[in-house]
RNA sequence: CGCGGGGUGGAGCAGCGGCAGCUCGUGUGGCUCAUAACCACAAGGUCGCAGGUUCGAGUCCUGCCCCCGCAACCA
C-alpha cells in the first residue's frame, strides 16, 4: 500500500472563501478520494494562513484582535470544506502554536544561509506594508494617496540565489515535477534569469502580526517563511511519527499566482535544512465570472455558497472540474450553470439512470440480482486522472453515458419487453452494470452523485425511493 | 523589446503537419422506458490579419492587430 500526501495551499484569511480556493479544495479532493479509492494511504491536508499585515488590517478593519479575527475566519473555510463534501484529514492553521514552533525549528535548520543585511524600500504607513518600486514608481500608495516613506531597517535573508543551479536540476529533471508544462516553462524561464536573495523577516515596528524569529526579539517572519513550511508542520515536522511517513509531500495544489513561492523559495528552504522536496507541483489558473475578471467593484464574485444554494454540491463540483480546463484559466457563467446542469447532469446521467431504475421496476417487478462483469476499457479515464486532467476525465465517463443511453436507443428493451424477455433481462443487466461502474468512476468527483446511483441499484433491487438525481432546474425554481 | 495565456461555425471549447471536430443552441425526423427526457440526421466555419516554409498549414516560421491575466503577501 503506498502513501499519498497531498495539500492544497493554505487561504489567506483575509477575505472570504471564494470559488477559487473551493476549486482548489475540490480538486484534492478528487485526488484523495480517487487514491483512498485505489487503496492508497491518504493524508489530504488544507488550511489558513493566517499572519501578515494584510490579516492585522482584516481584524482593524472589522474592530476585533487578530486572533479573534483569524479564529473565525477560519471557521469559514473549514465549513467550506465541509460544504463542498471534501473530506480533509487536517485542517492547519498558522497561528497554532505546534505550527509557530516548528517554523521556528526550521528557522534554525536554515541558519547556515541566513544573515543580516539592510532592506530598504518604500513603505506606507497605513498599509503597514513595504511597496516595490515597480509596484508604485511615483512613490504614493494608492490606497491611501499619501506619499510613501522610504526606510531602511536591518532584516533577515535568505540565501536563495545560493540554490537556483539545484532547483534548476530538480526541476528540468522532473524530480520536482511540474504540471501542467507550460508552468514549468515558466518557472525555468525565471530559474534561468537567476534567483535572487530574499527578505525573510520583518522589523517588529512594521509587522507585529507573526511568528517571532528566534533569537532575536525584534524581528518577526516574512509571511511565506511561516506559510510553507504548514506542509511539513502539519504532519509534526520535526520529529513527528507522521512526518516521517508522509513526508515529502507527493502533490502540492496550487494557484498560478504563487508558483514562484512553491517552485524557489520552498525547495530551498527544504534543501537548506537538509529534507527531502515534494514530488511534484500540479498548478491551477484563475476563475474569471462572465468573462470578467472577479472583482468587488464589478459586482461579479462568485460566491461558492449561492451556486450551491441552486444547483447543488455535486453540481458546482461538476462544474469547477469538467468546466474549468485542468491546466488553465476557465470562466464561471450562470448561463453556462443551467446548460450543464440541464443537459450534462439532469438529461445524460440523472435521465440515464431513471429510465433504467423505471424499466426494472416494470419489467421485472424491481428484481435485478447478480449483475455481469464491467465491460469498459477505463485506460483513458485513469490516464486524464494520471495527468491530472480532470476535465477529461470526466469527458471519459460522458462518453460511457452517452454510449449507454445510445445502447439502449438501439436495443429498444421496451420493444422487448412485449416479448423477447431474456434478452430484456441481458439488455438491462447490462445497462445497470455500466451504470456502476460509472458510479463508480464518478465517485471522486461527486460522491454523493456517485453514492445515489450504487443505492438505486443496491441489493439486487432497483429503488425508486432514492429519487431524481438532477431534478430539472425549472421545477426546483417553482418549487420555491 | 518585462512575463505568460488566448483569438476555430450563434455560444463555449478540442484539434497543433495529412479529408475541420465536440458540447450547447437551431431545424427536421425517430422513439415512448425515462426528469417534454433519449436517439438519428441536417444547416451553419475563407480556423484574427499579412507574408513565408512544405507535395500538403488552424497545425511550423516571420511580422502585425486585438483580447485577457501576471509583474515577486489576492485561490
Amino acid at each position: 500500500m503506498a502513501k499519498f500526501y497531498v495539500t492544497t495551499s493554505i487561504a489567506y484569511t483575509n477575505a472570504v472563501p471564494h470559488i477559487g480556493y473551493a476549486m482548489e479544495l475540490i480538486q484534492g479532493d478528487v485526488l484523495a478520494r480517487y487514491n483512498r479509492q485505489q487503496g492508497n494511504e491518504v493524508w489530504y491536508l488544507t488550511g489558513t494562513d493566517e499572519h501578515g499585515t494584510k490579516n492585522k488590517q482584516a481584524a482593524e478593519a472589522a474592530g476585533k484582535e487578530p486572533q479573534a479575527y483569524v479564529d473565525e475566519m477560519s471557521e469559514h473555510f473549514k465549513k467550506l470544506a465541509v460544504t463542498l463534501d471534501v473530506a480533509t484529514d487536517q485542517f492547519i492553521r498558522t497561528s497554532d502554536p505546534n505550527h509557530k514552533k516548528a517554523c521556528q525549528a526550521l528557522w534554525k535548520a536554515c541558519e547556515k544561509d541566513i544573515y543580516k543585511a539592510d532592506y530598504e524600500g518604500w513603505y506606507c504607513v497605513g498599509c503597514e506594508q513595504f511597496y516595490t518600486e515597480i509596484e508604485l514608481p511615483d512613490h504614493i500608495c494608492p490606497i491611501h494617496k499619501k506619499p510613501l516613506d522610504k526606510i531602511k531597517e536591518q532584516n533577515y535573508f535568505f540565501k536563495l540565489s545560493a540554490y537556483t543551479a539545484q532547483i534548476k536540476e530538480l526541476i528540468q529533471s522532473d524530480q520536482l515535477l511540474i504540471r501542467p508544462q507550460t508552468r514549468k516553462n515558466e518557472i525555468m524561464a525565471l530559474l534561468e534569469r537567476g534567483l535572487e536573495d530574499v527578505s525573510i523577516s520583518r522589523d517588529k515596528k512594521q509587522l507585529t502580526w507573526g511568528v517571532p524569529v528566534p533569537g532575536d526579539e525584534d524581528q518577526v517572519m516574512y509571511v511565506w517563511f511561516d506559510a510553507l513550511p504548514n506542509y511539513i508542520t502539519a504532519v509534526g515536522y520535526p520529529d513527528g511519527s507522521k512526518f516521517q511517513k508522509y513526508w515529502p509531500a507527493d502533490l502540492h495544489i496550487i494557484g498560478k499566482d504563487i508558483l514562484r513561492f512553491h517552485a524557489a523559495l520552498w525547495p530551498a528552504m527544504l534543501l537548506s535544512a537538509g529534507l527531502s522536496l515534494p514530488k511534484s507541483l500540479y498548478v491551477h489558473g484563475f476563475i474569471s465570472s462572465e468573462g470578467h475578471k472577479m472583482s468587488k467593484s464589478l459586482g461579479n464574485v462568485v460566491a461558492p455558497g449561492d451556486v450551491i444554494d441552486k444547483y447543488g454540491v455535486d453540481a458546482l463540483r461538476y462544474y469547477l472540474l469538467r468546466e474549468i480546463p485542468s491546466d488553465g484559466d476557465g470562466d464561471f457563467s450562470w448561463a453556462r450553470m443551467e446548460s450543464v446542469y440541464n443537459a450534462d447532469l439532469a438529461n445524460d446521467l440523472g435521465n440515464l439512470v431513471q429510465r433504467v431504475q423505471v424499466m426494472f421496476t416494470k419489467y421485472f417487478d424491481r428484481v435485478i440480482g447478480d449483475l455481469p462483469p464491467h465491460s469498459h476499457d477505463i485506460r483513458p479515464y485513469q490516464e486524464a486522472m494520471t495527468a491530472l486532467r480532470f476535465d477529461k476525465a470526466l469527458a471519459e465517463v460522458w462518453l460511457l453515458i452517452r454510449g449507454l443511453n445510445q445502447f439502449l436507443e438501439e436495443e429498444k428493451p421496451w420493444e422487448l419487453a412485449k416479448g423477447d424477455k431474456d434478452h430484456l433481462s441481458e439488455v438491462l443487466h447490462h445497462a445497470v452494470s455500466d451504470l456502476v461502474q460509472i458510479a463508480t468512476l464518478l465517485m471522486p468527483f461527486m460522491p454523493k452523485t456517485a453514492e445515489k446511483i450504487a443505492q438505486t441499484f443496491s441489493g439486487g433491487v432497483a429503488r425508486a425511493e432514492v429519487g431524481l438525481l438532477f431534478p430539472k432546474h425549472e421545477a426546483k425554481t417553482e418549487a420555491k
